[in-house]
RNA sequence: CGGAGUGUGGCUCAGUCUGGUAGAGCACCGCGUUCGGGACGCGGGGGUCGCAGGUUCAAAUCCUGCCACUCCGACCA
């Protein structure tokens, strides 16, 4: 009763799924619409996610021997020409800057015609022309391979529909450029990064995530191979949340990114490429979320530990904050999860109630109430934020001052293994792999396209055999899946050793595959 | 770009059919009582009703044009 109370009260009145998403983004502070068309203000509490998603994969980043660097915001026009299918996939969706200045005309601030550009200058959607120049003179040599350089940038892609943080005009992410002299060392780095992707979003993230091979309908524009992390939202549908791709030595050939061997010959690189962006936020949200608000991985929660202190205008309120502040000043040097606790002491002046509230919404792991009673006794009540109701009533523990700082890094640690526990049962649970028919798939997915109440009908995904056919046999597929807005996902790395018969031809089966509705 | 819909305080919306002083709830400010499970009472601030024309004594309301946004398609991290 409570949580639909709860719900309730944030989508007012409605509770499909989109509309709870919504609210969620907007109670817990995360982000809203900006004035400027499909991009996004990311507030504080969502940028600090985001900060925290840096710090972490940037460790990894680094550990894989990549090095950061910052390549330019406008690429020229001419650079998106070089490579066919890359331009193909992306010209649909580019900003393009074609004037440097502006100018009064008839009363009017606009472009001065004679501030004309020669040559655009498009807003990178991605960086692998640019990236690709620069290695083309940067490579000469074996030597210099492999090459590996990541970038946290901004990127713009002119969508036509967009949602917070899943799909915006504008977002922030990372991107990995690597360059090698076979293709066994550019798809190793593929594979290498995926699962770098793999081991953050299920570690970090607490999301758990089928790591798998794109079908050839799916790869990014000029990928000889492309690999993706989906996850399951708890409406089932599937969010792609990292992708990985093998470039072959097409990007390598259009821009003449070469090296000389040990022979003395000339070759062309092998390129990798693999990024991942703010939508993870958007996932870790339809990941944890629950009717209460935000439920946010320790690992990633920008505060932690969130004290609010029952302050009532009265003298013992000085005894509250001095206890208060000197447990922060402790948490904050101890260590969880491998880095210092994060805590934070909440004196705005607003009423108790209502910041727990907000911070329930937000998604702190863990909220102290520190009201005077506990300074006397030398107590702390806190709940946790994963296990926060029994039935109506709301669970809250007690701890002597020193057990409770003693045992937070303990509790972290099992609050983000409880979202991921969670998170994983969900996916593992609805993953059908009893379905072998076209006319089964339909079924269990719905025979009308427009059946979905959203929110309602959780489907899953499902996992079937298939002849993993190409062009026109793929493309049939692709328009059958569509009727009931279904895509292949995924084929995931881990492939059994025999195959059922196809589920879309009934000719022998070659690969397993993860079909499913998707953001 | 096709189909549908919506633009009214920060948010969710009523009012438009049938023109007559711009409203409610939440949020915000003040005072008081409260405060250890999402407070209550009283008082208050805030909106040129998307924009531009037109009709009219009078337009949120009727007419015309434009713009923006949302949802469903095509596209996509």
């Amino acid at each position: 009763m409570q949580r639909a109370l709860s719900v309730s009260r944030m989508t007012g009145n409605r509770s499909s799924f989109p509309d709870w998403y919504q609210a969620i983004v907007r109670e817990a502070d995360m982000a809203e619409l900006s004035p400027v068309r499909g991009s996004m203000i990311i507030k504080p509490w969502g940028y600090g996610v985001w900060e925290r998603i840096q710090q972490t994969m940037d460790r990894r980043i680094k550990a894989m021997g990549v090095d950061n660097c910052y390549f330019p915001l406008f690429i020229p026009l001419g650079f998106f020409a070089k490579e066919a299918q890359h331009v193909e996939g992306f010209a649909k969706e580019m900003a393009v800057v074609t004037h440097h200045r502006l100018k009064l005309i008839d009363g009017k601030l606009q472009p001065d015609p004679d501030a004309k550009l020669d040559e655009p200058l498009i807003v990178r959607p991605t960086s692998e022309t640019i990236i690709g120049d620069a290695f083309s003179r940067w490579i000469k040599s074996h030597r210099d391979l492999p090459m590996k350089i990541n970038q946290w940038a901004n990127v713009v892609r002119w969508e036509m529909r967009t949602r917070l943080f899943l799909r915006t005009s504008e977002f922030l992410w990372q991107e990995g450029h690597t360059a090698h002299a076979s293709r066994e060392d550019a798809l190793a780095s593929t594979r290498e990064a995926l699962e770098m992707y793999r081991e953050f979003s299920e570690t970090v993230l607490a999301m758990p995530v089928v790591a798998g091979e794109k079908p050839e309908n799916e790869r990014f524009p000029g990928a000889d191979n492309t690999y993706s992390i989906e996850a399951m939202m708890q409406d089932g549908k599937a969010l792609q949340a990292g992708t990985s791709h093998y470039l072959g030595t097409s990007f390598a050939r259009a821009q003449s990114i070469r090296f000389q061997g040990e022979s003395g010959e000339l070759e062309f690189c092998h390129t990798s490429s693999w990024g991942t962006s703010t939508r993870l936020i958007g996932g870790v949200i339809m990941t944890h979320g629950d009717d209460d608000g935000l439920r946010l991985p320790p690992a990633i929660a920008p505060r932690q530990v969130v004290i609010v202190p029952m302050l009532r205008g009265k003298p013992e309120d000085a005894e509250v904050l001095a206890f208060g502040q000197a447990l922060v000043a402790t948490l904050n040097d101890t260590f969880a999860l491998g880095e210092p606790v994060r805590a934070l002491l909440d004196t705005k002046d607003q009423r108790s109630a209502e910041k727990r509230w907000n911070w329930v919404c937000r998604g702190a792991p863990i909220i102290v109430e520190l009201g005077p009673r506990d300074v006397a006794a030398g107590m702390v009540s806190f709940m946790r934020r994963d296990d926060l109701r029994d039935g109506d009533k709301v669970k809250s523990q007690a701890l002597s001052r020193d057990d409770f700082v003693a045992q937070v890094p303990a509790l972290l640690a099992a609050i983000q293994q409880a979202l991921f526990d969670e998170a994983k049962a969900r996916l593992d649970a609805n993953i059908r792999r009893d379905i072998t028919t076209y006319d089964g798939l339909t079924e269990f997915f719905g025979a009308a396209p427009d059946d979905d109440e959203e929110g309602v009908a959780f489907k899953g995904w499902v996992r079937a055999s298939w002849s993993r056919p190409t062009g026109e046999g793929l493309e049939a597929i692709e328009q059958k899946l569509k009727i009931h807005k279904l895509t292949l996902r995924n084929a995931p790395l881990d492939q059994p050793a025999s195959f059922a018969p196809c589920i879309f031809t009934g000719e022998p089966g070659v690969e397993e595959v993860l079909i499913g509705r998707a953001y």
